[in-house]
DNA sequence: TTTTGTATTTTTGAATGCAAAATTTGGAAT
DNA sequence: ATTCCAAATTTTGCATTCAAAAATACAAAA
């Protein structure tokens, strides 16, 4: 197994949140289970570090990466100036073709809402963020948004979605849409931007406090 | 030596070009170098990699990664995102005390480009704009312009500064205090912009190609 | 001389082993 | 029963070792 690979599966284990946030990394087990030795798990603890999802506590081996309200609020604050900068970018950048398929795909979305298909309206959800960062043609860019968005994933399914939010939310990916066909770069920056503002404020006010992983909770009486 | 030192270490050496851009990492001499084994140098260099400082080439070692004009103008252009997110946030946050000490950062880079003092113009230069990030309050943000900045780094040396470009460089850090001192948000952004996209410019006429740190030079007669 | 095939050496990537540190366990004292 | 302390165990971090892959050296043939 590679080790790109290696760094691949582990964070998926994260992500899906297999080892809750917080939680000791099982070093052992993880190598068991991926089939390797504790050398090549090690080097991708460390990049996983790197990368904000582990935490390594020196002589104490390494955990889950914990996200407070802060940390949340901080990621957030960045995806939308990456998301904004992607916006102008691709504005410049997108070739017709492009847009067709984002149009594709936010018509796929559309009918996703349509159907009350919350899992399938993410996907696509996500689809078509992820279409207008890499129209702006920017590999960093594209690297720092998938680093910044997987460490926000988990919370953004924690929020409760109630009609009229969904409804909303649908609304601004019509602008969103619409700001791109017309490469109103300023435009569809400021759209994105309201967007994602509106994203956090849904997930803060629902009170993102990111459960404990340990093994033990304390219960005050 | 701790984990973070060795990653620290290494980048150090590989952003003072001592490995070359291009050039092999020997891990035989850095790990006598730096008194380590071989264990936690390729951990470091996982780490440098994934950061986009090593390419990791499989079973062929690793080598220091070497920038076209295209890495180059990517950097740049998330590089003016991040501090136009950075200005408008700081506008936001800003204490009086961090403006006083971002205005003392500012006299002094003046007075060195009185004096003529390329290097520590360079210096209080980054301090400036490092100050207005940290001042943004938001550590994510910190991260990844450290790792963004730290790439492009070489590059910013490379273009002959000339005095025209010099006093224009200064007279736009005027107007960057002085929107920080508004507390003017959207100003601030608009004027990093402009600042940044200068600079990109100008390394890019000055015909940045990252010199090639191979061992042998094909020359065509 | 140039090319091609093979043997040797070097280097890489990963498993194992080992000392130091931290955690847990068990028992004695309060 | 609870607290405290020392011994035992586990876990961590790194050095070493080992097999596989790549690079190199070298010799034979064209």
């Amino acid at each position: 197994m590679l080790h790109e690979e290696v760094v691949g599966r582990i964070r998926d284990i994260l992500l899906d949140g297999e080892i809750p946030p917080g939680a000791r990394i099982p070093e052992r087990e993880l190598c068991e289970r991926l089939e390797i030795s504790r050398t090549p798990l090690r080097e991708a603890l460390k990049v996983l570090a790197a990368e904000g999802l582990v935490q390594l506590l020196p002589h104490r081996g390494s955990r889950a990466a914990k996200l407070t309200d802060k940390d949340m609020r901080d990621l957030f604050e960045v995806c939308q100036g990456l998301e904004a900068l992607a916006g102008e970018l691709a504005c410049e950048r997108i070739t017709d073709r492009e847009i067709a398929e984002i149009a594709a795909a936010h018509a796929a979305m559309v009918q996703h809402y349509r159907e009350g298909d919350l899992i399938q309206y993410y996907r696509g959800n996500r689809t078509i963020h992820e279409g207008i960062v890499n129209a702006a043609g920017n590999p960093v860019l594209t690297g720092l948004y998938a680093s910044v968005t997987a460490r926000i994933r988990r919370a953004r399914y924690v929020t409760p979605m109630t009609p009229q939010r969904w409804a909303f939310a649908v609304s601004e990916h019509e602008a969103i849409l619409n700001a791109l066909q017309r490469r109103d770069g300023a435009g569809l920056s400021h759209i994105l931007r309201a967007h994602l503002r509106h994203k956090r404020e849904e997930v803060l006010q629902a009170g993102f406090a990111e459960a404990d992983g340990s093994e033990f909770t304390l219960k005050i009486a």
